[in-house]
DNA sequence: CGAATAGTTGAGTAGTCTCAAAACAGGTGG
DNA sequence: CCACCTGTTTTGAGACTACTCAACTATTCG
């Protein structure tokens, strides 16, 4: 069960009258590119992702943008933790999210096992995407970037073994992501299509034609 | 001794009786370069590290090298996490760690609230620090990443507004964490104490003689 | 002392960034 | 329907940074 689902059942579960009461979640849409104030969110501050994607942006002092980190459709974050990063939230999608009450959310840890167990679980995952996510960053080139994105956004989408994926972010957000320049990324988009690993009839879909050695590449094996 | 011999030896030992139904954690000490084998840890798979550092290291194809994570005293780490990942748990210092049970872990949340409260804030912590990285990692020079290379150790132990650093790991770990190479890192080296941004006697200590420079320069700010 | 490991320095190369301009939508108003 | 605008993506030329490979120095340890 999805800890969504399981928030849902939770809630209207009549089993769990006994104990304290848990309110329904607020269902939220924001727009592209609006930035999330986390105190704004101080009493409903736990936000689960059910559409778009989040970012969380970086500034460098001279311009240099950033994102560290995207939160997509079924990532749970806790924008409590967020307010002492150095970066901000902001929808690079057209996002919507269910909100919920802080205290809500231990309550349901400490009721349920199951809960807790998800919930632990689902921060290592988001833990296990971040050291990725480094190892891309580290020492990749530009094409091996962007062959590992392509990954991950297959892998987090759970397209399996699907080999056309949506990209869906902006070629501006891929980059600050991947820590490229657009120019950079795009460059990079013409040599795999020129090297036959992938082909695009639309800038955000990607129909990946040599899966073995896009992985390879995304591996930082020199073919 | 192995992991595997400490390991049984918990299994077997009578000492662990304390009064309450919690087990009491057992110490064990790894040398540096130690590979910690995940299933090694299967009947206590939290580790909590005491002293030194664990990194989390990934090898591609071609042999380049990245630490993406680090933990350091006081960070806790559930290896059933990291069978997952791409990379391997290796001592990258000589290391203590207490070892606990996972059921153990998941009852002393369950029991107390504060303890709960602590561990999730353990792992937002650790997810910021890892966003950190990424932002050091996407976009910055390597001296810049030097700089806040620098912030982070200080500030990951604890040290306040102190001006002397001990780095404490060696110049390789160093170049594989911040995704550069050992000669760059020492050229950065080089530029920051020529900078009189720091100076140093010994290699591993490194006094911070500009601290609002440093940090400008850790920023991306161009001075 | 000599071997081995860790760290520093130097010269040339490869790859990314910068800046500038051109191509390509998508939407608006005449 | 077309010209126009705005924002995004692509392409090109030159500068600059970090990498590679190599030699050299320092330190540790048998």
């Amino acid at each position: 069960m999805t800890q969504l689902a399981y928030i849902d059942e939770y809630k209207t579960a009549e089993a769990h009258s006994s104990s304290v009461r848990v309110n329904a979640p607020t269902l939220n849409s924001f727009e592209q590119d609006t930035v999330l104030d986390c105190d704004a969110f101080r009493n409903l501050p736990i936000l689960v992702v059910t559409k778009g994607a989040v970012g969380l942006q970086h500034m460098l002092g001279d311009g240099r943008q950033t994102i560290s980190v995207i939160f997509f459709e079924g990532d749970v974050l806790d924008t409590r933790h967020f307010s002492k990063a150095s970066g901000k939230l902001v929808c690079i999608l057209p996002v919507t999210a269910s909100l919920y009450n802080g205290d809500d959310f231990e309550t349901m840890q400490r009721d349920s096992t199951q809960f807790q167990i998800e919930q632990s679980s689902n921060q290592a995952r988001q833990h296990l995407y971040a050291a990725q996510h480094s190892v891309d960053l580290a020492r990749k080139s530009a094409v091996e970037k962007l062959a590992s994105f392509i990954f991950e956004c297959r892998k987090r989408q759970q397209l399996g073994r699907q080999l056309t994926v949506c990209l869906r972010l902006r070629r501006t957000d891929i980059a600050d992501y991947m820590g490229l320049r657009v120019e950079t990324l795009s460059r990079a988009f013409s040599k795999l299509r020129k090297m036959q690993f992938i082909d695009s009839d639309d800038a955000d879909e990607v129909h990946i034609l040599n899966e073995p050695a896009l992985r390879q590449l995304a591996n930082g094996k020199t073919l």
